[in-house]
Order: C-alpha cells, then sequence, then structure tokens
RNA sequence: GCCCCCGUAGCCCAAUCGGUAGAGGCAGGCUCCUUAAAAGAGUCACAGUACGGGUUCGAAUCCCGUCGGGGGCACCA
C-alpha cells in the first residue's frame, strides 16, 4: 500500500462549500441567537414601570410550565413543548403581537437538596450550577425568550413576594355569605363591634390568645393539629395530592404514615366551588377538566341525624349524624356504620361489647392506609348500641367498620345494603336484613341495585310515603321531610381537602411566621421582608427507616439555633420571638409565577397592576362575556393536572377577592403536550444495552450479536435510551431538530422518538436552501421570473393553510405544506427559486426554523429580522378555482370525474355527471332513482 | 370495579361539516448523476381505516358490541 487516502477525504472534499449542513447550521445558529440577544430581538415592552415600552393593543402570553433544573439535563422529549410554544410565540409576533414568551426556573425543591446533602454543597450552589446547564442547553435551541424576564424561585427578590402573598392569604377569611376572601381585620372588625357573635364569650372579654385562637379558624392559611401524611423516608409530611392512592410518597415511593402534627394548612376547601364551577369557563382539555373535578369531588347529599340510645356509660341519647347521597333509600337502612376513629364510638359501645370494639378499633389502627385499601374483605364489630331510623322509627344496630372512613363526610353512614354494593357485602358478612327501596327492572340479576327505578318499600303509617317516585323525585320528598322533622337537611360534600402547607425541608421559602411566648403565630411586618434562608452546616432534615412510623419530624432550620431565636419590635418594644422552621411546599413558587413574569423588576409591588391587566387582565370583547383572564397560552405535561394546575388556581382567586390581581383565573388556555417516548432493550440477563447500538433484523433485535427484547416507554438514563439535544443539534443543527419534533406528530399526542427520521427535516431544509443559494459559491439564486399561475395558487394556497395550521397548533400539517411548495419549486424552478414564491416561504418557515430563516431573509437582501414579520397574507383571487372537478359516485362507489366551471349550478352539475358516458352507461337508458349534489365537492348517482 | 382517550401503509402521521382514503417524513424498489460508493435529483409501489354489526345516497368520521393500547379514579357513603 503507497498511500493511505481513507475514502472519507474525498467525500468530505466532495461537499460543496456552502451546502446547509450541521456545521454551516451551527454557524448560523450561533450568529443569529448572538443578533437576537445584542438586539433585545424578543423583548415584549410593558404599559409602565421598568420594562415600559411602547405597546400594541393584541398582545399574547405564552408560557411553559416553569420547569425544574434537573442535574441531569435535558433529552429530547422536554424540549418538546418548548419548541411549540415559540413557534406560536414566533409566528404570533411576526403578526404584530406583542408576544410575551421567556422562561424562569422553579428552583426550590427536593433533588437539590439531596445532592447538596451527598455532595456537601450548598443547595443554592448545584441548583444555580444546573440552571447554567440548562440555560445553554435550552439557548442552542434558539427559543426567543424575552431574558430580562428569567426568574427563579431562589431569588429572596422573588421569594420575598411568595412570603408577602402568604400573609395575604395569612391575613383573610373567607367571607361565605360575600363567596368571596376579605381580609381578617374586617372579620376582626365584625366581632369586635358585636356584628358577628362569638362563639363563647365576647370579643371584649377574651385574652389576645383567644381572639387568636379564634381567627385561627377563619385564616385562610392556619395552623392545625391533625392528622397529616408523615414519611419517615423522606423526613417530611406531605400534602394529600403528593401520596399515592397505595399509600406511598409520590416521590420516592416510600409508606406513608398519618400522625397528627401541628402543621400550616391552606383553606382552600373554602374555595371548592368556585374551583369546580370556574373550569367551565376555561378553555382547558376536558380530561384535565374531569380530573380537576374529580378531586375536588362535590356530591349533592343529605346529612341525616339518627337518635341512638346510649348503650354504654352515659345513658343519654346522643345524635350520630350521617352523610348520603341517596335520601331516597333511607327506608331501606338496616343498620348504620361509624369509622372505628368516630368519637362517638366510646359513648355508645355497651359494657359487653366493649372489650370487642376496642380491639377492633387496636387492629385497625396498626393497619397501614395500604393494608386497609388491599384487603377489601368487610369487618367490623358491634357496639351493642340501636339507632332509631328516623323516617319509620326501626331499631337498626350500630357497627364500628374501617370501610367508612373518618374523613369523608361525618365518618358515620346509614347502610342500605339494598342500593350499596358495600353495604350489601357487608350485611352478607354479618346476616343484616336486606330491604330493596328501589325497584330494579325484571331482568336485573346483581346484588345491590344502584340504578334508577321507583321507589318501593318506602312508605310509613302516618302518612309518608315515597313509592313509585323516581330517585330524583324521592330526593327531594324526603329531603324535604326531614328538613321540616329537623332530623337532617340537604348538604353538599367534597373530597377536596385543605391543603398541607409545611414541609421539614431546608431548601423552599421560609415562612413569614414568628411565634411568641405563648406559641401564637404573628405575621412579619412586611417591611422585614423576605425572611431569607439562613446558611446552616447540614441541609438534610432528619430522614428515618422508612417504615418507622413513630419517628418525629425534625427540619433542618430547627437546628439553626441563632436565627430561629430572634428580637424583633413588632409594636410593643423588642421581645424575642422564635421562628416558623418548617418551609413551604415546592408548590408555593409555582402558584404565582406568571404574575411575576409579568413584571420580574418591579420592587414596590408583587406586580404592576396597569401591568397585570394587560397581560393577564380578562378581556371580555375577543374571548367573551365570562372571560375569567389568564395565561394565553400555557404548555405543559398532563402530570400537574390536580397539583399545580389546582394551587395556582387558588390562589389566583385568593389574590383577585382581594384585589391585587384583575382576573380570577391564572391560565385560561391549557394545552397539554404528549411525551415523546422511547424503546429500550434488554438482553437475556435483563439488563438495558445502549438502544443505540441494537440492530434490528427481521424484526428481531440484536446487540453484539445477542438477540434483546425490546420494551416502549420512557427516556432515562438507567433505560440506555437518552438521546440529547444537544447531540442532535450537534449532528443537524438546532433548526433541523425544531422542525423534525414538531413534524413527528400533532403537538398532543405521544410518540417514539426515531433518530434516524431526523434526516428528513435536514434534506428539507437543504432542498429550500438549494433553491435559493448556490451551494459551490454562495451567491443566491433567486430570480425575478414571474411564476406561472399554478405556482401562485399553490403558494397562496399554502399560505392560508399555514396560516391556520399555526394558529392551531398543527405544525405538523404547517410542515408538511412548506414541504409540498418546496418541492413544486424544486421540480418546476430548476434554475433557482422567483423572488416571489422564495420570500413568502422563508418567512412561513421561521417559527419552526428561525435561524436558516433569517440567514436567508437577510441574503435576499433584508437588513430587518424577520422576527416581527412580516408574515405573508394569502391572496383570496387564487384561492378559488376556475373550474372544479367533480368526482362521480354510483351507488357510493366512485365511476367517473367531470370538469365544470366552479359557477356551475347544481343543476348543471348534475346535468354534466349524467351526461358522462361511464355514468350512462350504468344507467342504461333508464332514470336514476336519486341524484345527490354536494357543491364543491361529489355527485352521487343513486340506481 | 368505575370513568376518559386512542387504534389509517413496514414505521411516524394527513384527511377542517359524514362527501374522491394520502399531504409530508422514514424505510423500500427503479432511473439519472458518479470510476465507485455516499450524498443529491427524479420516479414508483404499498393500506382500504383493529374486528363485527347498525344508521345513511354516501362512514376513518355518527351509534352499538368485541378485541388491543394508553390514562385517571378507586371502600368517598
Amino acid at each position: 500500500m503507497e498511500r493511505d487516502i481513507p475514502m472519507s477525504t474525498d467525500a468530505a472534499d466532495a461537499t460543496p462549500a456552502y451546502r446547509y449542513t450541521a456545521e454551516l447550521a451551527g454557524e448560523i445558529e450561533r450568529r443569529w441567537q448572538q443578533h437576537w440577544e445584542e438586539q433585545g430581538t424578543f423583548h415584549a415592552p410593558n404599559p409602565v414601570g421598568p420594562l415600559k415600552g411602547d405597546v400594541p393593543a393584541d398582545k399574547l402570553f405564552v408560557q411553559d410550565m416553569f420547569p425544574y433544573p434537573s442535574g441531569a439535563g435535558l433529552h429530547v422529549g422536554h424540549p418538546l413543548g418548548f419548541i411549540g410554544t415559540d413557534v406560536f410565540a414566533r409566528y404570533h409576533r411576526m403578526n404584530g403581537r406583542n408576544v410575551l414568551h421567556t422562561m424562569g426556573f422553579d428552583a426550590f425543591g427536593l433533588p437539590a437538596e439531596q445532592y447538596a446533602v451527598q455532595t456537601g454543597q450548598h443547595p443554592r450552589k448545584t441548583t444555580e450550577d444546573n440552571i447554567q446547564t440548562y440555560l445553554r442547553q435550552i439557548r442552542r435551541l434558539g427559543l426567543g425568550h424575552d431574558e430580562r424576564r428569567r426568574i427563579s424561585t431562589i431569588d429572596p427578590g422573588y421569594y420575598k413576594w411568595t412570603q408577602w402573598i402568604f400573609l395575604q392569604i395569612f391575613n383573610s377569611w373567607y367571607d361565605t355569605a360575600a363567596g368571596k376572601a376579605r381580609p381578617i381585620a374586617e372579620l376582626e372588625a365584625e366581632f369586635a363591634s358585636g356584628e358577628r357573635s362569638t362563639p363563647d364569650k365576647p370579643w371584649a372579654e377574651m385574652t389576645g390568645v383567644e381572639r387568636q385562637r379564634l381567627l385561627g379558624e377563619y385564616r385562610l392559611a392556619y395552623l392545625s393539629e391533625a392528622p397529616v401524611n408523615w414519611c419517615p423516608g423522606l423526613g417530611t409530611v406531605l400534602a394529600n395530592e403528593e401520596v399515592t392512592a397505595d399509600g406511598r410518597s409520590e416521590r420516592g415511593n416510600f409508606p406513608v404514615f398519618r400522625r397528627s402534627l401541628r402543621q400550616w394548612m391552606m383553606r382552600i376547601t373554602a374555595y371548592s366551588d368556585r374551583l369546580i364551577d370556574d373550569l367551565e369557563r376555561l378553555d382547558w382539555p376536558e380530561k384535565v377538566k374531569a380530573m380537576q373535578r374529580n378531586w375536588i369531588g362535590r356530591s349533592h347529599g343529605a346529612r341525616v341525624r339518627f337518635a341512638v340510645e346510649g348503650a354504654g356509660a352515659s345513658p343519654e341519647t346522643v345524635d350520630i349524624e350521617v352523610f348520603t347521597t341517596r335520601p331516597d333509600t333511607l327506608f331501606g337502612a338496616t343498620y348504620m356504620v361509624l369509622a372505628p376513629e368516630h368519637p362517638l364510638v366510646d359513648v355508645i359501645t355497651s359494657t359487653e361489647q366493649a372489650e370487642a370494639v376496642a380491639a377492633y378499633r387496636r387492629e385497625v389502627s396498626r393497619k397501614t392506609d395500604l393494608d386497609r385499601q388491599e384487603n377489601k374483605e368487610k369487618t367490623g364489630v358491634f357496639t351493642g348500641a340501636y339507632a332509631t331510623n328516623p323516617v319509620n322509627g326501626s331499631r337498626i344496630p350500630v357497627y364500628v367498620a374501617d370501610y367508612v372512613l373518618m374523613g369523608y363526610g361525618t365518618g358515620a353512614i346509614m347502610a342500605v345494603p339494598g342500593q350499596d354494593q358495600r353495604d350489601w357485602d357487608f350485611a352478607k358478612a354479618f346476616d343484616l336484613p336486606i330491604i330493596r327501596t328501589v325497584q330494579p327492572p325484571a331482568d336485573f340479576e346483581g346484588e345491590a341495585f344502584t340504578g334508577v327505578g321507583p321507589a318501593v318499600n318506602s312508605s310509613q303509617k302516618n302518612g309518608l310515603s315515597l313509592d313509585g317516585l323516581d330517585v330524583a323525585e324521592a330526593k327531594k320528598k324526603i329531603i324535604a321531610w326531614l328538613e321540616e322533622q329537623g332530623r337532617g337537611e340537604g348538604t353538599v360534600q367534597f373530597k377536596l381537602r385543605d391543603w398541607l402547607f409545611s414541609r421539614q425541608r431546608y431548601w423552599g421559602e421560609p415562612f413569614p411566621i414568628v411565634y411568641d411566648e405563648d406559641g401564637a403565630p404573628i405575621a412579619v411586618p412586611e417591611s422585614m421582608l423576605p425572611i431569607e434562608l439562613p446558611d446552616v452546616d447540614d441541609y438534610s432534615p432528619r430522614t428515618f427507616e422508612p417504615d418507622d412510623a413513630n419517628s418525629e419530624p425534625s427540619p433542618p432550620l430547627s437546628r439553626a439555633d441563632d436565627w430561629v431565636t430572634v428580637e424583633l419590635d413588632l409594636g410593643d418594644g423588642p421581645r424575642k420571638y422564635r421562628r416558623e422552621t418548617n418551609t413551604m411546599p415546592n408548590w408555593a413558587g409555582s402558584c404565582w409565577y406568571q404574575l411575576r413574569y409579568v413584571d420580574p423588576t418591579e420592587s414596590e409591588r408583587f406586580v404592576n397592576p396597569e401591568n397585570e391587566r394587560y397581560w393577564l387582565g380578562p378581556r371580555t370583547t375577543e374571548h367573551g362575556p365570562s372571560d375569567p383572564g389568564g395565561v394565553d397560552l400555557y404548555i405543559g405535561g398532563v402530570e400537574h393536572a390536580v397539583l399545580h394546575l389546582l394551587y395556582a388556581r387558588f390562589w389566583q382567586k385568593v389574590l383577585f377577592d382581594l384585589g391585587h390581581v384583575s382576573g380570577d383565573e391564572p391560565y385560561r388556555r391549557l394545552f397539554n403536550q404528549g411525551y415523546i417516548e422511547a424503546y429500550a432493550f434488554r438482553d437475556a440477563r435483563g439488563v438495558y444495552v445502549p438502544a443505540e447500538e441494537v440492530e434490528e433484523r427481521d424484526g428481531k433485535y440484536f446487540f453484539a450479536g445477542e438477540e434483546v427484547r425490546r420494551e416502549y416507554g420512557k427516556m432515562g438514563k438507567s433505560l440506555k435510551n437518552v438521546v440529547t439535544p444537544d447531540d442532535m443539534c450537534e449532528k443537524y443543527g438546532a433548526d433541523t431538530f425544531r422542525l423534525y419534533e414538531m413534524s413527528m406528530g400533532p403537538m398532543d399526542v405521544s410518540r417514539p422518538w426515531a433518530t434516524k427520521d431526523v434526516v428528513g427535516a435536514q434534506r428539507f431544509l437543504q432542498r429550500l436552501w438549494r433553491n435559493l443559494v448556490d451551494e459551490t459559491t454562495g451567491e443566491l439564486r433567486v430570480t425575478d421570473e414571474d411564476p406561472d399561475e399554478e405556482a401562485l395558487r399553490l403558494l397562496h394556497k399554502t399560505i392560508a393553510g399555514v396560516h391556520d395550521d399555526y394558529a392551531n397548533l398543527r405544525y405538523n400539517t404547517a410542515g408538511a405544506k412548506l414541504i409540498e411548495l418546496n418541492n413544486h419549486v424544486t421540480k418546476h424552478f430548476p434554475g433557482g427559486a422567483p423572488r416571489v414564491l422564495a420570500e413568502p416561504m422563508v418567512l412561513m418557515l421561521a417559527p419552526l426554523s428561525p435561524h436558516v430563516a433569517e440567514e436567508l431573509w437577510s441574503k435576499l437582501g433584508r437588513t430587518e429580522s424577520l422576527a416581527h414579520g412580516p408574515f405573508p397574507k394569502a391572496d383570496e383571487k387564487y384561492l378559488v378555482e376556475d373550474t372544479v372537478q367533480y368526482p362521480i359516485q354510483v351507488n357510493g362507489k366512485v365511476k367517473a370525474r367531470v370538469v365544470v366551471s366552479a359557477s356551475a349550478s347544481a343543476d348543471e352539475v348534475k346535468a354534466a355527471a349524467l351526461a358522462d358516458e361511464k355514468v350512462a352507461e350504468l344507467l342504461n337508458g333508464g332514470e336514476p332513482r336519486k341524484v345527490i349534489v354536494v357543491p364543491g365537492r361529489l355527485v352521487n348517482v343513486v340506481l
């Protein structure tokens, strides 16, 4: 071998200097990103304040769900939504709207803290490093963010206002009569004046502690000693929303135990009705609305009081109140059940049954939620007491059983085995009577009948009868009767619980609360905000064996003695106080960030009202009279359906009630993007192998010669199937990557990642580039040729279609239309693209692949960035066709086609169809039974 | 167990009011270009809409049932 010239050298030499390769794309992209940044191209002006500028009335606020800056870095699935919002934002910006699009970071949270614990670094350091990595990754994608508006929840300048909002919530109460939150001072005034009566003694006679305790029962943020979800494995308590159905933590999958602890709560239940009702005013996916409705769980029913003859120590009669959604079945109540934790169990249990009841309660208390969940066999114990059914005076036994939960309704039920399967099962197990009070259909073969039908066996001697009434009528009648008798009333019950708001963590917002020597919580004055996180030696909460239910929470801040004890002058001279050592949950910062995006640097207020109204206020002329305001388009995954999205709505409503914001919903339109999923492969041992190196042969998969098994699901490091946006930008360029992600399918559909398909997007950009630029010289190939009618028709059809597609988030079809147009240019204008076609094509491409579009736009001689338009407009005259081709169906099958003038009347079209040779042949001289002419579409001849 | 969504070509996906099943991409065949290969250009084929019924002049689209996939809720009275 004389010379060793690798083949690839020839290949490299053969690549024309100005071909749109990944290298050239990379160069163009970096150049334009720098240009945009220097020019502030994506700065959106505010009406007033530090970011003041000339504002068009037409605005658009587009927002991505707040990212958490994970240390793991991004994979190709993460930017899907970010690119989606960017395309939308760019499209509307080109059409002249003032577009607010930015991205900040939800940077408090467990992973940073855990990482800090492992490495000994301060969580702020690791978090800020992660943010830089994240920013580097997303910058490479060319997202048109207003970087002046980047915020981070961990900045004291941000969490000062999170604390401020907490104080607003703490200092307000829900006035059910007015149906809104009001300042607590107004309640205090009502108590003081006697306008509202106090429970035990007059306000004037109450001590300060008593008064504060009373107000605490009204505050929307309050301290409560109540059973909470204690997770020893995480060393913190969790909200109901953070616990899975099988009683484990959503994060980390550790067991969760019920423990009674003194914790901060948010009175979100005060807003149950509004949170459900206002869903109707939102442009949100039905699925998410359904999940929220389900979680809030409103059910209409009645409370009914049953008198119980005390069988135990206290012989007097007590009332047991139950909640039921089926008061119409009251005649079928053959026994009652109390939850094991119900306080009346002690009162009514007979001495004979006392031991059995106590044993049962002990047994139940040892069961975890998971045990109770898994074992659906009905268990329980008779209390020895009997209740009287108010409708017919029948004497029914009272049981204790764990299928009744203390946490829902009143913790007691009337059992109607004829109409409830759970009660049926219990009645069968304990041999209790069953009475049907709704007539099932004749062919009904089930056990309990929960359907609708006429009431039966539902009358009493002295007149009350439901017999023959349908379920709805019977409910109405019995509720009226109960109210008249004073034995019950119609009511509404919710599943939603108040929101547990304390966490025993270091890396979260400190509460702006101190305690005096009486242990009463006192709000820190606004002027002292922010309460900054102190430095500590150890960031970790004390965690425990995950199964150690008896462990005690120990927040890291409680060990920062110098910080915890503080001397303040809160009006009556300097005194010592103790700080709250819990921190706020991760959700706090994301409850209001859209408001801060609007006014990130405002120092006097959390947001200037004028700017808030401009960007987020209701716009009834555009969106209808019930428009709640909020972000115009909010894109994110469906996983936040009941956590973040419910909490954020709650905070917004409180702020609205108190007059701090102009709209009562934070997100007018919500869109859930799908997920990018991927194949993963495991070998015979079940170990994951690098997906990239797997080969497919005849429908089987091989890694290093061995057959491997294919799975489909998430992308993840441990699954060895991660593809990063950095890789894709390196290999193809950001514009190609963006275009590919957007062409994979509709935004809301999940789909598998396929690296091999990315080349299709690259080829398209190369062809388009080549139509405008000479690959060898880099000279413009655009001509002044007047394109023919056909090309103009296609151009304007494309413009009209692409407009519609962009506006409706159908980026995949927008991309396809551009490819179609470009293919036409390639085929019909081999000498170069006519400028009349080239310019609109470049502009229409810009939202999807902005860098190459800017580059071509400037090569076309334009000196201004195309970021603010113009976006081409379709000329109507090219959209109407002169002639129309009608397919002619005979009995629904296409048999022929005729071409007629577009202005032809239905009769003319019909005549043309019947005159067609093929059709005439099939008619064979006879008359058709019927001829259907669909104008512009087709003709169907029925024989 | 209850509720919701989805099944179109080998793969990802179009089809806007019930009106010609195919826009686009990947993979594949063929032709051109090339010493050759790759890249590129051109061109072609492939399904009748998961399955079974129904409504209709006409169904991927509406209705009922079955199968398959995904998701939510779950002893909530």
